[in-house]
DNA sequence: CAGATATAATAGCAATTGCTACTATATTCA
DNA sequence: TGAATATAGTAGCAATTGCTATTATATCTG
């Protein structure tokens, strides 16, 4: 967050979602339902609970996403048979050929973003991060469901 | 945004910023906040304007948010001796102090985050970073100022 | 098993955010 | 120059967000 690594990865990481974000604002998705319709598409069956931490907002407020996004068809909400407390989450169809239109678009700017890279470098940069990421979510003993 | 750099990008940086904030919570300063004034550390001087794209609020999002910080000591507005429209926004000696405090927290989080990472490593970590954000920003035509 | 405590999700209300329209100033160009 | 257009920032109102408390269920302890 000061020079340094954390302010480098935040700051490519905003300009991503602005580069994507551009691309897709027809589709009548906000960045915020974009980024727990993509997080959700990898932890498909996550509870509320762990879903709101993985986008950074509290549960009530992904709550009331998931009561919208319900609504519009694009999130189903499914009975824990372990825990009646608990919703567990699953995209529709009609959300993964959304997701299945974006995949392009995600495709380009990925290649974009690595311009002037070799192929090499791409994995490096992807084996480094890796291991940042791993560093920071193992001392956060942040418990992910699926 | 899918598989790929976008999506590991932008989960460190959420990982990143989410251990930051664990660090800064007791200091009464919202993560926008926080956010707000690191960017406006590296730009003093901007507008209102381009710093509500750099940390992607609407502009009468960051007048308000503008509003609040400054009531709180931490920023100042400034006229624009050329633009008689426009505020130029600096931070304030206490921002700075708070920064200064800030700073050996965000040194350990680097620390934490490059753990098992050569020197060299890290070196490579951030060339490559800055050449993916250098891709990013040169298409977006984004114009800091200052 | 029963009571105490913890956890998943949600409701009410206050604060924050953003869409749209608006004011003030700057720039363009006939 | 001066009218037309563009730009920087702000106000009103509707929607979204989050703090706090609450309900329902689960787990823990004796």
């Amino acid at each position: 967050m000061s020079e340094t690594i954390g302010y480098l990865l935040n700051d490519s990481a905003r300009l991503f979602r602005r580069a994507f974000n551009a691309r897709t604002r027809d589709t009548g998705i906000t960045a915020l339902q974009w980024r727990m319709i993509t997080y959700l598409k990898r932890h498909e069956g996550i509870r509320q609970g762990p879903l709101a931490e993985l986008i950074e907002v509290e549960p009530i407020t992904l709550s009331r996403m998931v009561d919208r996004l319900a609504e519009a068809g694009l999130v189903e909400r499914r009975a824990d048979p372990t825990d009646r407390r608990a919703w567990r989450l699953y995209l529709t169809a009609r959300a993964g050929d959304m997701l299945g239109a974006m995949r392009p678009i995600a495709e380009k700017l990925t290649e974009e973003a690595t311009e002037g890279l070799s192929a090499a470098e791409v994995d490096q940069l992807v084996a480094l991060v890796e291991k940042v990421r791993a560093n920071l979510s193992r001392r956060e003993c942040l418990k992910e469901t699926a």
